[in-house]
DNA sequence: TTGTAAGCGTTATCAA
DNA sequence: TTGATAACGCTTACAA
């Protein structure tokens, strides 16, 4: 049979007081007396008593718990973010709890297992949130914090990077280098952040007198190379593209690089989130930087009001700015290995 | 105020049952008449009902939550192993509670919030795992699992990529393509892993005649590049090199690709863990591929045993064995941009 | 098959 | 400053 830990009974009893002063001194109630702490102390240490938390959230409704819930972690711009977020939520006195989900059967397995460990809130860092997916995360009755979304729905709360007037910035910035053809390789179709970053681009190089190729796929790097072979394969390829994340961006040079094919001289890309592997040696790839840290605090500050037992709005749909990271591949563009022979 | 949740007795009584009835309705006990269960479940369903599993944890001395603790999710293989890890746990019926360290000070901080939680288990996936870190998760008094790390300890399990032979067979590797002037690019000195890494290839060179130049640094892409500039540095610079980890071996080959520092050609290069990265296009890198998911299953293999009260050795230190993934870097050798011209 | 009642380890209220 | 005592929402004998 598994060992028990010491209850604060345990510790009242060795320490000859009652179980309602050991609970204040742990707490850190004023209303105990040096002798008294100095016993409990002592007899807590004895019993290596560790206080139980559970009780506490049973009595005043409050875990401080926090469910994350994440898709794809290969990504590494959402590991950078889990990272970080992990890390404050710590500081502000919570714990994450961390659920993995790949599938709507997955949300329906892990559901009832946040709810009954009473999650304060969750965090949905999934890159796609369906409508479905939202409402069973909203039935649970918590407050609900989603990135990258864009649902009014009562209870849902969602920061999004401000994907259209990037998408437009980098229109511009292609062809104020001088691009002749555009292209757009993005994450899946009805993807909220792949349709906003597209709209944004395709509406302002249309404003410019381009119609740029459209593509799609999954957010990833196979995703990118699938798309690649499809838009650079005709005669007279795309001199200039837009792609829906990083990995999409370097998934794509990497299928050029290894196909040989024939390509536009300079050829100029940009990629979005900027993950730490846009800045490595080969690639260059300018990018957007996405605010994480204001996109964090965005919902620290949510997280914060709740716990202060605030007036909450029915919904909120935050923009933050992204920030347009300039590096080799959108101006010189790209170096194919020996392409400057 | 915050809104409650309904309870079990609620529920019991708006069907008019006992708070039993529910209670074994949502264990799925047998001992319930049909009629009985449709009206608890009707009601539940009314009230919104979610059972909480805080009481449950009380009272069986199980909580099914497994403290995985992380330190850097910037490298890929971290990421990679965590996400895979809260899949399966979450397979078997466990929640992930995900605690952030980079310091010793964040594990004070975080270590009584987790027995506070009753956690079941620790898992380290901290790359390293010091004596007295290790020490302060075995006072929690359940067992700790750890990546990568070898101590006997008492409560410690550890489970390991069997990183001298792997060493070994890296340098027998480097040797038979021709390499003449082989260098080590290592993490942190004293870091177990990195120990063994070293030590494996030191020891083959040696066997063949050779004497590598030693090197370390953090585990990074930062820690690579500022080996490579110290260790290509010299007239005669080593035309091999084994890297303690696959960020180590890109930030090298980065910096080298910056310098534009006369090199070996072909320059050849190893690194470990077989992050994504290494087989990207310009990096072909060979590299020690770590069988996660036999690690993994190890670990859930002794969390089972724990669970089904079995007896526990007092430590275990299992050594899982790495498989060399080859590629370009390693056999023709890096190809700089225009090297071949 | 159902209900009663005693815990689990805290917090919070009220007297002393 | 202390100690009783009633919750919190379950599980689990035990009795009916």
């Amino acid at each position: 049979m598994r060992k028990r830990y010491a209850s604060s009974t345990d510790v009242a009893r060795l320490a000859g007081v009652s179980q309602s002063t050991v609970s204040r001194t742990f707490r850190g109630d004023s209303r105990v007396s040096p002798e008294a702490r100095n016993k409990v102390m002592e007899a807590a240490q004895k019993l290596e008593y560790r206080p139980n938390l559970l009780p506490r959230i049973m009595l005043t409704q409050q875990s401080r718990l926090v469910a994350l819930v994440v898709g794809k972690m290969h990504n590494p711009f959402y590991a950078r973010v889990l990272e970080r977020f992990t890390k404050r939520l710590q500081e502000m006195k919570c714990q994450v709890m961390l659920a993995h989900v790949d599938s709507d059967d997955a949300l329906d397995a892990v559901v009832p297992r946040l709810s009954g460990y009473r999650v304060d809130a969750v965090v949905s860092a999934l890159s796609v949130l369906t409508e479905a997916a939202a409402d069973q995360l909203i039935e649970l009755g918590v407050p609900v914090i989603s990135f990258n979304t864009h649902m009014r729905k009562k209870g849902l709360y969602t920061i999004s990077s401000d994907n259209a007037p990037a998408g437009r910035e980098v229109a511009r910035h292609l062809i104020a280098q001088g691009a002749q053809r555009l292209a757009y390789l993005g994450g899946p179709e009805f993807n909220p952040a792949n349709v906003d970053r597209r709209t944004g681009f395709v509406e302002e190089a249309r404003a410019h007198g381009f119609e740029p190729v459209l593509s799609n796929d999954e957010f990833s790097f196979e995703g990118g190379a699938r798309q690649a072979v499809r838009v650079f394969a005709g005669p007279n390829p795309p001199d200039a593209a837009f792609c829906g994340d990083d990995l999409i961006a370097i998934g794509a040079l990497d299928a050029l690089w290894h196909s040989g094919r024939p390509l536009a001289d300079p050829l100029r890309i940009v990629g979005f989130d900027d993950i730490p592997q846009a800045a490595w040696a080969p690639y260059q790839l300018s990018s957007i930087q996405q605010d994480e840290e204001v996109m964090i605090d965005h919902a620290l500050r949510i997280l914060d009001d709740w716990y202060a037992e605030a007036e909450m709005p029915e919904y909120l749909n935050l923009l933050v700015p992204g920030k347009m990271v300039i590096r080799r591949s959108s101006v010189s563009g790209i170096q194919f290995p020996g392409s400057h022979c």
